[in-house]
DNA sequence: TCACTAACGTACTGGTTCGTACATTAGTCA
DNA sequence: TGACTAATGTACGAACCAGTACGTTAGTGA
């Protein structure tokens, strides 16, 4: 149930329903990053794939729940991340620094997650408010926000009265843009976002951001 | 040549390129930023002015240059908005604070702008890349930053050393991910970041949040 | 081993959509 | 006032593309 064993085939062609899905889905999430919903063609997915288009409508039962599955997919991806985070050994500054960074490492890493997103809200996110899985589970990041600005926030440490939503937010924003909007900053600034070179630089940047945002001296309020 | 003048008109149809133009560019605005590039179809944006689709491909030549020309009037209206600011008379602080809301504003009151910028990523920035209006111009905003920064820097007001087109993409990102985002950050987290009532909230929270990276104490670099 | 079904392939269609060939009219300048 | 051109309208075509009707084969359980 894992994935394809491609040593059962007897002379290549073999039938296996949850390798074929996969193998869309893989090629579907490619080709909706590469050109939009729009742009995207089903026959250039199926072309990409060792099935045929009748199979996609076989699976998937059209366009739109593709492009569906190949959001709930990509979400999965990042919330597994996030759900393999352990900060709790560490104190909340290393700990928000910590969750800040993975963000950074996974938007960086993860391009077409970004695309994907960026098109699902030109679109209303009217997919994933379709979605049943995506609907009512809520990230596992804002757990872990929330459990670190509680500790920060009593022990006086974080002086910032933000909500973990907002933090989260805060955070994304950062890294979402420096992939989303990488082409037409590089093309009006002349400044790659996401040289390899500058990765440092700007995870660094975050970090410092968020905690000087956080333990600020605050004038009266 | 400021815009059209209806009263010319002998009984309602007059020839007036500037203003048929003009009305091309209005449609063709709210049409791509609604559909995206490949969603956008010529034959609705037709329909909606008081033209026909062959005047479209007259004056802009095709579907591609169209969007062009709507990218370029698009930054166009910000970099305006970003001309007329005037911080000469503030300190640094409220000068950056000043022009950090004034991208706040500017997004916020612009979604249309927003979602031209990520359909336009999505697309490679290629569209104006290919722009010589939009080619080598650079924000005015950024030559604000930089005399801001440098006033700052020098003052020791500021203690990070960020250049001008860093701060930028900072500010950038909090104020374009909350209007780009706010559908998908709406469905999955139940908040949303465009709500009038948190207007001086989040405006609030991007001043401090810049500033306090700017005024930050830092550990020994 | 045979029948049954899940998995798969081919070929096609109906509607859509960008773009254009061709025809026409309003303004303007000599 | 008449000729010339910029501006405009109509009708159409060719390609494209999501989706499907219909037919076939591999595995599997009795």
């Amino acid at each position: 149930m894992t994935r394809a064993d491609e040593a059962a085939a007897p002379n290549g062609r073999t039938r296996d329903a949850a390798r074929t899905q996969a193998e869309i889905l893989d090629v579907a999430t490619r080709e909706f990053a590469r050109a939009g919903y729009d742009g995207a063609r089903v026959d250039e997915i199926a072309a990409r794939t060792r099935t045929t288009k009748r199979m996609i409508y076989y699976y998937f039962g059209g366009k739109e729940q593709l492009f569906t599955a190949v959001l709930e997919r990509a979400y999965g991806v990042i919330r597994e991340a996030e759900r393999r985070l352990d900060v709790e050994h560490l104190d909340p500054v290393a700990a928000i620094r910590r969750l800040a960074e993975l963000t950074f490492d996974h938007h960086e890493q993860h391009p077409d997650f970004i695309r994907l997103v960026s098109i699902e809200n030109i679109h209303g996110a009217e997919h994933i408010a379709a979605s049943e899985k995506l609907g009512r589970i809520g990230s596992p990041a804002l757990d872990v926000i929330r459990r670190i600005l509680a500790a920060g926030q009593e022990s006086g440490l974080f002086t910032a009265d933000v909500d973990a939503v907002d933090l989260h937010a805060m955070i994304s924003s950062f890294c979402f843009f420096r992939v989303s909007n990488r082409h037409t900053f590089r093309v009006l600034f002349d400044r790659d976002l996401v040289d390899p070179a500058q990765h440092e630089h700007y995870r660094t940047m975050l970090g410092d951001m968020v905690i000087a945002y956080l333990t600020a001296e605050r004038a009266a309020e």
